[in-house]
DNA sequence: CAGATATGTCAATATGACTGACATAAACTT
DNA sequence: AAGTTTATGTCAGTCATATTGACATATCTG
């Protein structure tokens, strides 16, 4: 198949290079936990991937939908912050769902400029779908974890995104911090 | 600021929807582990991106002087798996990190039609300022994890990837599945 | 009414991916 | 030795998703 003697990984070509910090003072690289965010994160995603290929649909619409579903009457401008493209970037891919009814517009209430954003019945369906997938895989890799042990996966995951200027989808999901783990469902 | 009151998350237009999977035997959607998923990989790529742009590099220059730099004589092949991009796709990346001398290739012993991808000095400076960036990250997210709790985080994320079809990479990285600690430096 | 704000849209451009076709050199097969 | 396969590189065209800049419209606010 190869000659290449995956075994002796001290000697191989293919071995992963151990070496020391660069710098002194430096903390030595995670390249454990990098790569294996890489990996993880590719097959995450891979999982909605093939099903919205058959929808003619990319990420892009995965991540506005399932906003929209998770955070009814989602602005705009909120979606933009989440999402951290630009309105004419978003633009294209809104309008796609919104004329095959993905999603629907409603006017603001007190503020009849804004346009509130809405699954729709086809919508929520499609997010369903995608989410069981990714549940699947989480449900699958948390299988025989201690409570205590799935709880510090969700702590680290917390722990990696940056708290400077939370949008406010990402403030109520940071709010399960201090609260009660039932305030999340 | 804005007329939304997100103390109130229970009636506000931006309360997460809770509600009850839609297919009975469906598994409740983690909603709260994918969406961490997302803005936790959002961010940690975000650090990388800052630095790459002053070098005039994207995300897909990071991962392939990255696995270059971690993996010495990699062959195209192998970087075509890991990245699971086509070659021509690599090409023109390959060809920017070859010609500012990033990496240098060179000749298969066994196979000299191969050409075996290492990162030069330059290369492993560029992988080491990103990756201790990344690293920070990791160790802010994991301060005061006890050690079953951090082992934890490491087995969810080898959890979530795809088993099936690994390639020579993914091999190496999760044979330390079995193998001590210390195998992984 | 004047200005600011929320949204939408047109145009041009960049990046990173794709398919398909073809070229070269080296290895393997018969 | 000839023929086939493999590893790599490259040309050409396309697509999805992102960008900046400019401008239009409706609506809110002072």
């Amino acid at each position: 198949m190869t000659d290449i003697n995956f075994k002796d990984r001290s000697s191989g070509p293919l071995a992963a290079a151990a070496e020391p910090p660069a710098e002194p003072g430096a903390a030595t690289p995670r390249w454990d936990i990098i790569e294996l965010l890489f990996f993880a994160y590719r097959d995450f995603v891979g999982d909605a991937d093939h099903v919205l290929e058959a929808f003619g649909f990319g990420r892009a619409h995965h991540r506005v939908i399932h906003f929209v579903h998770r955070y009814p009457g989602l602005k705009v401008a909120d979606l933009l912050d989440v999402l951290r493209i630009t309105k004419q970037s978003l633009g294209r891919v809104l309008k796609q769902l919104l004329d095959e009814a993905y999603i629907v517009q409603k006017a603001g209430d007190s503020d009849r400029r804004q346009r509130l954003l809405f699954a729709t019945a086809k919508g929520e369906a499609l997010v369903a779908k995608l989410a069981g997938l990714q549940t699947d895989r989480i449900n699958r890799a948390l299988a025989g974890f201690a409570p205590g042990e799935a709880e510090a996966v969700g702590r680290f995951l917390r722990g990696m995104i940056d708290r400077d200027d939370p949008d406010k989808v990402l403030e109520i999901i940071l709010q399960a911090d201090g609260a009660s783990a039932k305030d999340r469902r």
